[in-house]
DNA sequence: GTCTGTAATCTTTTT
DNA sequence: GATTACAGAC
């Protein structure tokens, strides 16, 4: 492990103004997180509870790398979204007041992403491959099931299937494998979902296109080509890992082989905030790396955000101790979080509604307020019961935007125009034509001479009959040199429109969605980089400008508020069945679903709100209602009674 | 072969 | 509640 860092014995050396002058920002943080910022290199692993600053000990650190005269060319920051990473980056440039132009800064799917482009062709890849959401992915399932299974025959969903493939490439093992360790109930089937698995890769391949896992799958082992690893490694003297607990075996594996040449990697991470260990998420990652040789372990358990009520109650919960973790409090005193107990999902809809609309009236801002669950269903009653309160809010759960039909659909034109051989775009196109079914497309698809040139053959498609005729018109006119927003204009007026306002009931909404498409794609001037980014950035905002946000209250699942954090904070459905899920409480998971309940109860600042339904859990599939009264996985049993208050509704 | 209406089925979390 | 499978009309 080399040290390609000097020792500096004295915290004066980060500054403003890159001067060496003033120590200002370091005195900004405490005594735990300022030796995780000035630890000089090596392997470490910060420990970091919620609210202890941990986004503050990463750009400090990277401020801190670059006052030192490190080029931020050659630091690598991951994040678990974009976001995250643009904001890390705005904080650190502001605190080192350089520019940090050039830093490697995403997601383990954008720096993927990034490497399998650079390097197609030494994996013997098309540059302008697709990449697959779930639906193209369980569509192709399909496809090879339908290879190997008999119709009628009893066999898992394609979801489940999809789901075997997914978690074997993200712990690198076996399907079969897989199936024993975790999937047991399917061992009868593990030979058929074996050879299902590669008849979807083959599928994929013939179609130039990579799922979310391949992006992973490929650039790994892209990195195991030595001359690739050592010319990629060796760009970059620092790599930081932000959220290490929700890596997988095989990102984990990413991450070392890029700091394999100069060995200095600072990962920071939670093990009681881990919640996706259904992609594979492994805390234990966090465990391993601790016990390695010559890793430093840094804990930063202070907590900055919450009151020490609320801290209370968060001590009292923290998961899986395993590095025996307690939160320091710095806040003033101030109320107890409240346990709410109405009767059922109506009842507590109202109750939040009404306590939504009595905190707006006493000054705060809806911004400041939101709404977690664990799945995204279980708000469906409390949107009605706001709307009817007319409580601005905002939605971020959910299908997402640009999952919608009407979006894909325009989509596909460009996906076909960068990769001709996307034969699931092509499907999506073909269909959309008055008297063009699943047959037809067939027909054309399994065409020797669209096969080889699908874009030239479009132009003269008109020849299979006089449906096709539109088709060929509109292919005449795009191409893929174009830039993405004429390309889709062209759809959207030449034909799109129309067929919204045919199709479907709400023609407005959806005909002004895709002009917001529009207007987004007219971003970029590359077709394949809006594509991308639409594919692997989490969350394009379509509908909301940020005024409107920042004047609504928001709902959201616990895990798409991770790392968020807001004054009120109201965690619905706390029933076993719907919050532990009734899927983990069958499948005995409780310590992840224990982990997720800690993630929402740490988001809140000052107002805590746990509420529950005396009526039993709303999951009518699973068969029984399970009652609330004494109920094992009841999480509020848990909770000392000492340290919450607690409200019947009625 | 395609379109359309209705019945059946499934429902966690996400890049 | 949303997608899919199926039956019957064109």
């Amino acid at each position: 492990m080399s040290r390609e860092l000097k020792k500096f014995d004295t915290i004066y050396n980060l500054s403003y103004d890159g001067t060496g002058k003033s120590n200002e920002a370091l005195v900004s943080l405490d005594d735990e997180q300022r030796k995780a910022v000035l630890d000089e290199g090596g392997f470490s692993i910060v420990i970091a509870g919620p609210g202890s600053g941990k986004t503050k000990v990463i750009t400090y650190k990277i401020a801190y790398l670059i006052s030192k005269g490190i080029d931020p060319r050659q630091i690598l920051l991951v994040t678990f979204t974009k976001a995250a990473a643009n904001e890390m980056i705005h904080r650190a440039q502001q605190v080192s007041k350089n520019p940090l132009d050039g830093m490697m800064a995403g997601t383990f799917h954008h720096v993927c992403n990034y490497l399998l482009r650079k390097y197609a062709s030494l994996l013997k890849l098309d540059p302008n491959f697709s990449i697959l959401d779930e639906e193209d992915s369980l569509t192709i399932v399909k496809h090879a099931i339908n290879e190997y299974v008999e119709r009628n025959e009893k066999f898992p969903s394609p979801s489940v299937i999809l789901k075997i493939i997914s978690l074997a490439a993200n712990t690198q093992r076996s399907v079969e494998q897989t199936i024993e360790e975790d999937f047991i109930y399917f061992y009868a089937f593990s030979d058929k979902i074996r050879k299902i698995k590669d008849e979807y890769n083959e599928l994929k391949a013939e179609q130039s296109s990579l799922d979310y896992d391949d992006l992973l799958v490929y650039a790994n082992d892209l990195l195991d080509i030595q001359s690739v690893r050592e010319k990629e490694g060796s760009n970059y003297l620092w790599v930081l890992v932000d959220e290490f607990q929700d890596t997988n075996k095989i990102q984990y594996d990413i991450v070392k082989k890029f700091s394999s040449i100069h060995g200095n990697l600072m990962v920071v991470g939670d093990d009681a905030q881990s919640i996706y260990s259904f992609r594979g998420a492994r805390y234990e990652n966090i465990i391993e790396m601790s016990r390695e040789k010559d890793v430093k372990v840094y804990k930063i358990q202070t907590n900055y955000r919450s009151t020490p009520e609320i801290v209370n109650l968060v001590n009292a919960m923290i998961p899986n101790n395993i590095f025996s973790k307690i939160l320091k409090t710095v806040k003033n005193n101030f109320e107890r979080p409240i346990v709410v107990s109405t009767w059922d999902s109506l009842e507590e809809s109202v109750f939040v509604s009404k306590k939504i609309n009595e905190l707006i009236n006493s000054g705060i801002s809806p911004f400041q307020i939101a709404v977690l669950y664990r799945n995204h269903s279980q708000s469906m009653d409390l949107q009605i019961e706001l709307s009817k309160s007319k409580i601005p809010f905002t939605v971020r759960s959910g299908v997402k935007f640009t999952d919608s039909k009407h979006v894909k659909d325009v989509l596909s034109f460009l996906r076909v125009l960068v990769n001709p051989k996307d034969s699931i775009s092509w499907m999506r196109i073909f269909q959309l034509f008055y008297g063009i079914g699943k047959k037809s497309v067939e027909k054309v698809l399994y065409d020797e001479t669209f096969k080889r040139e699908p874009i030239d053959f479009v132009k003269h498609i008109s020849q299979f009959g006089d449906k096709y005729e539109k088709i060929e018109e509109i292919f005449k006119k795009i191409s893929a040199e174009d830039k993405p927003d004429d390309v889709l204009n062209h759809v959207f007026e030449s034909f799109y429109s129309d067929y919204i306002a045919f199709t479907f009931e709400d023609r407005i909404e959806r005909q002004m969605d895709i002009k917001r498409v529009i207007e987004i794609a007219g971003r970029y001037k590359d077709i394949n980089d809006f594509l991308t980014d639409l594919a692997i950035t989490e969350q394009i905002d379509i509908d909301r400008k940020e005024k409107d946000k920042e004047e609504s209250v928001t709902l959201t699942t616990v895990h798409r508020a991770k790392g968020l954090e807001w004054d009120v904070v109201f965690v619905i459905s706390v029933n076993p069945g719907d919050f532990p899920s009734s899927f983990a409480i069958s499948e005995g998971k409780l310590d992840e679903e224990e982990r997720v309940f800690y993630v929402a109860i740490t988001r809140a600042k000052k107002y805590l709100f746990i509420c529950r339904q005396m009526s039993g859990s709303r999951t009518p599939y699973y068969g029984n209602r399970i009652q609330i009264n004494g109920n094992k996985y009841d999480f509020v049993e848990k909770i000392p009674p000492a340290l919450y208050d607690h409200w019947k509704i009625n």
